[in-house]
DNA sequence: ATCAGTTGTTTTATTAGCAAAACATCGGTT
DNA sequence: AACCGATGTTTTGCTAATAAAACAACTGAT
C-alpha cells in the first residue's frame, strides 16, 4: 500500500491533542467546580491564561465553547458529543492496556492519552466490544487471559523492538 | 488521576508524526530504489523539495539520517533503530486492527500510522505478545476468537458513541 | 554550446500551539 | 478613595511543519 495516500490523513484530523484537551478540561471543571473559566482551564491544564484564551477563542468561533453572560464557559451540544466520544475511547484503551495487557496504570494513561483523539469511531466501538467480551465472565475469554497471561509470565525476559515481527506474522513485505 | 500530568507528555515525544514518515520514506526508499535523496522523499510525502529539504536537515543535524558525499541519504544507526520500533508497532496494530477487530484494510493502516510513532516500547511489545498469542494455532485462542466473532455479527446495529461506558465497565468516576 | 529539466537550498509566509509581558477590568479590603 | 488580587485579552516572539517562489548547480539532449 501506498504510504503517501494515508499519512496526511493525521493532520487533517478536526480534533487536535491540544483542543481534545482544552474541551476535556472544561468537562472536567463542570464536573469538579460546577463552572469553567479561561483561568480554571488553563489552570487544569498547566498553560498560561493567554494561551487558553486564544484557543478557547477559537472553540468558541468552532462552535464547540459557548460564553455566558459572565465569562463562564459551556460545552455546546458538539463539544459535548466530542468528549463523550474521546473519553469513551480514553476509557477503552487505558482499560485494555491496563487490564489485559498489564502494563502499569501510568503507562496505560499516558498511552491512551496520547491515541484517544486519533482513533476512529469505527475502533473504538470496536475495541469497546473486544474488551468488554474479553473482561466478561464468559469462559471462554476467561480462560483465554489466563493462558495469555501465564504466558507473559513465562516470556519475561522478552524484548522490544523485535527484529523478527515479519516472521512471526509473516507479513507480506509491503 | 490528575490531567494535568499526563497530557504535556504528547508533545515531549522525541518522534513526531512527520519526523517518523520522513524517515520511514528514506527506508522504503532505500529498499524500492536503493537510494533516497530530498526530492524521493518529498515526492513519497507528496510535500514540496524545500519542506522536505529543511526537515531532513534537522535530521541530519540530529543524527539520525547521514549524507552522502552526493546527496545521498541514509539512515543512521539511531535512526535505523526508530523506524523498525515505528514499523514493528504500525505492523501490529495494523494487524489487531483488522484480522482481530475485523476493521476494513484503509481504515486498519490509517489508525496504525497515526498512532505508530506515540506507543510506547512497552505497549508495542505487549501488543505483539498479545496478538501473537490471540492469531496463533492455540485451541484456546481460536475458540475465543471464534466466539468474539459470532458475537460481533450478532450485534451489527451496535453504535458508537456509547452513553452507558462507564456501566458496561463500572469505572469509577474518577 | 545552449537550452530544458531536475535537483537542492534559501527566503518569505502561514498555521497551531505555546510563553511572556503588558494592559484593562472587576471585586473586595482597608 | 486607594489598593490589591484575580481575571481576560492582546501583542510579541518562539518552534514545528508546511507552501510558494526564487535561486544556483548539475545533467542531458539537441
Amino acid at each position: 500500500m501506498m504510504v503517501s495516500d494515508v499519512w496526511k490523513e493525521y493532520e487533517s484530523n478536526e480534533i487536535s491533542h491540544s483542543v481534545a484537551h482544552h474541551l476535556t478540561a472544561i468537562h472536567e471543571l463542570m464536573d469538579d467546580l460546577g463552572y469553567a473559566r479561561v483561568s480554571d482551564v488553563a489552570r487544569a491544564l498547566e498553560i498560561t491564561r493567554g494561551s487558553a484564551s486564544l484557543t478557547l477563542k477559537a472553540l468558541k468561533a468552532r462552535g464547540l465553547v459557548v460564553e455566558d453572560h459572565n465569562k463562564f464557559l459551556k460545552l455546546s451540544e458538539d463539544g459535548r458529543r466530542i468528549v463523550d466520544s474521546i473519553l469513551a475511547k480514553r476509557a477503552v484503551v487505558r482499560k485494555f492496556l491496563n487490564e489485559v495487557l498489564k502494563l502499569d496504570e501510568h503507562q496505560a494513561e499516558v498511552d491512551a492519552c496520547k491515541v484517544e483523539h486519533l482513533l476512529s469511531a469505527q475502533t473504538g466501538g470496536q475495541l469497546l466490544h473486544f474488551v468488554h467480551f474479553l473482561l466478561s465472565d464468559d469462559p471462554t475469554a476467561r480462560q483465554f487471559l489466563a493462558e495469555f497471561w501465564s504466558k507473559l509470565d513465562q516470556d519475561e525476559e522478552w524484548q522490544w523492538p523485535v527484529q523478527d515481527v515479519d516472521q512471526l506474522f509473516n507479513l507480506e513485505s509491503r
